[in-house]
DNA sequence: AAAAATCTGTTGCAATTGCAACAAGGAGGA
DNA sequence: TCCTCCTTGTTGCAATTGCAACAGATTTTT
């Protein structure tokens, strides 16, 4: 992918954009799958940016019981200064699902006057912020689904948020096994499994590996 | 308060800042305790800042189950620019606690490029850029709490939050009434309260109105 | 192709949580 | 001051969820 294509630095032209990357000296690496991207201990000022491929961001706790904060996919920035977990309670790390390619891009470097004075930068920072607009809109959405009481609406209120950003006419497909699914809605896996067996009996779901199907039959209609 | 006071004017001098306010044409109104200052249905582009008093961002979901997304305190920052609620499927209210001050400000009119061409405009986008921040990470401790899988666990790792959050010296405080806590913390209130009790039984915790300690006799000091 | 590892689907049982109802305490308004 | 409204604290019972264990399916590695 080349630098331009970067949301990070949409708007901006080529040759602009060539130039703000040697004033950004990005640091731009290859993961394999199943390797750890990053870790937010301690670092505090690096933002990450998902070239290519696809990540999580997990949280361990202190009894070792995985949280999968959220799904990474092509273009999707992660990064302390977005979210962080301030103390030792638990650690976050990126781990990638795939072969990834990532580009780290220190903040400061984005945020700083530029000596060479790039009108353009001032783009930058807005793509920033609008990245970090959409980081806590899907924070949020995250909350939202949290905050069901019950595994079923928990199920029901994240494969609509699902629904909603999948563009017309493609099947809404789940970013993950059910095994992460659960750990992504902080629930035990088989008591999901059962909501997600006895949803199909009741004709409001269809699933068939990751793709799925919601028929709202219920209250929500309106 | 004036407005150089505000986070978002930070390190801007005062006549600059005069300028850029004119420039902004911001709304400042006043709420009485218990008013809706604002709902995330359709405004889109408001960033709201708490100058005084204090508020509460709660939702209400489809079946009138309210949860409390967040406490807001002076300074704080709100908008559907930061969290958004895109569907039906619940609103968000911001609704005052005390009388409350409140200033909004177009996000488009910060993002713009500003006709006066104000050098210190890219100052405010840096600030916003950095609230934007501090909202997220919010969100992410939220997340953090709410991804627990137990009440004793959702309430241990939310005090802890607030504990961090203390200056030294200063007893830790709740931001909220017990009955409201329970809509933070998305569980019933009477279960809350049951582990409250069981808690304070166990010595680890000590509770009177909303100031608290925590005694961490277990597994967590390492 | 075989073996290993991981994921899916199920179930009985135990533990936790939600619900409803009620008594008592406190805050604020008439 | 009294009255109302809201919050706190408690409890028995019902419903939901977690846990453990297992079998079969699927995927990945060797």
């Amino acid at each position: 992918m080349l630098p331009e294509d970067n949301i990070l630095f949409k708007g901006v032209d080529q040759s602009d954009c060539r130039r703000m990357i040697s004033c950004f000296n990005p640091d731009i690496r290859k993961y394999k799958s199943g390797s750890r991207i990053a870790e937010f201990s301690r670092e505090n000022d690096r933002i990450g940016i998902i070239l290519s491929g696809r990540a999580v961001m997990e949280r361990y706790d202190i009894n070792g019981v995985r949280t999968i904060v959220e799904a990474l996919g092509e273009q999707s920035v992660f990064g302390a200064f977005f979210t962080y977990s301030p103390s030792i309670r638990s650690v976050i790390e990126i781990v990638s699902e795939t072969d990834c390619e990532v580009m780290f891009v220190k903040r400061s470097e984005i945020t700083k006057r530029c000596e060479n004075a790039c009108p353009c930068h001032s783009r930058v920072v807005e793509n920033l912020l609008e990245l970090m607009s959409e980081k806590a809109i899907n924070l949020s959405e995250r909350i939202e689904v949290l905050s069901q009481r019950s595994i079923e609406d928990k199920l029901i209120s994240c494969l609509q948020i699902i629904e909603d950003k999948t563009p017309q006419g493609k099947t809404p497909l789940i970013p993950f096994s059910t095994t992460a699914l659960s750990d992504y809605l902080c629930v035990n896996r088989s008591a999901l499994q059962r909501e997600i067996t006895r949803l199909k009996k009741n004709g409001i779901l269809t699933i068939s590996k990751r793709k799925f199907r919601l028929y709202h039959n219920k209250e929500q209609d309106f």
